[in-house]
DNA sequence: TGGGGCGCAGCGCG
DNA sequence: GCGCGCTGCGCCCC
């Protein structure tokens, strides 16, 4: 399945033209990000004006987790998250992190209609999202992996970005505390309202993603990330 | 023009 | 997946 996507280079200021709904494929525009053994590619999935339709309805629709829920187990202490937290996901699933487990809530339309997009011009199916929102630049997220052990094998994750572009990083697991030549430099990205960056077998293994603060940032910033979590005690 | 101060950012550590 | 402390750098102001 990792060899599904089509690639094509173009000029991306053309793009929010030639684009009529985000999910043709064969319009896809995808940057493909590679160094040794990180596999991401990304991509402007929705234009301008669907992105901010779609950042709407999840400012009015997504009910965040509030209060011990939003708590974090991390070096022997609770903290409380910098941003705010919440899944939605297929029922009976769920997905836990540094002391915290998140169990979904059920589908919203606004999350059925990006969620399918995602599927379209990826060609996986998802059945979780953690969606993070940071509220301005002081927000952000840590460096991690995701732990692959709840994740189908090899799954791929699917980050959707709405509101405030924002850098994001990449950084070899090695390169912390005993840094050598041999050791890849970090990869910067900037994640743009509407885009798509997928996550492929094996970036997760040996690459911890984060996202720093950044001061000058004023807006908000809503981040959906797609899963597809084991399912195997599923069931009535 | 340049030096110092300040704030932000990168990174290591627990 | 946090927060803290150290450090370095770049920008701004006098």
């Amino acid at each position: 399945m990792d060899k599904f996507l089509i690639k094509k280079k173009r000029n991306p200021l053309g793009l929010e033209e030639e684009e009529k709904n985000g999910v043709e494929e064969k319009e896809a525009i995808w940057k493909e990000i590679r160094a040794e053994g990180l596999h991401c590619d990304y991509r402007i999935l929705f234009s301008k004006s669907e992105a901010d339709g779609i950042l709407l309805e999840l400012e009015r629709d997504i009910e965040y987790l509030q209060g011990d829920l939003a708590k974090l187990y991390v070096f022997g202490k609770w903290h409380n998250v910098p941003r705010k937290q919440v899944a939605y996901g297929d029922a009976g699933l769920s997905y836990t992190y540094s002391g915290a487990t998140f169990s979904p809530k059920p589908w919203i339309p606004v999350l059925q209609r990006v969620r399918e997009c995602v599927q379209a011009v990826t060609g996986h199916s998802f059945n979780f999202v953690l969606i993070n929102r940071y509220k301005d630049g002081r927000d952000r997220m840590g460096e991690h992996r995701d732990d692959e052990r709840e994740l189908e094998p090899r799954s791929p994750i699917a980050s959707v970005s709405f509101g405030a572009g924002r850098d994001f990083v990449f950084r070899h697991c090695g390169s912390k505390g005993h840094s050598t030549p041999s050791h890849p430099t970090p990869v910067w990205l900037h994640l743009e309202h509407g885009s798509l960056l997928v996550m492929r077998f094996p970036t997760n293994q040996h690459w911890r993603h984060g996202l720093p603060a950044r001061r000058g940032v004023t807006g908000p910033r809503v981040n959906l990330t797609f899963r597809d979590v084991r399912g195997s005690h599923v069931g009535p």
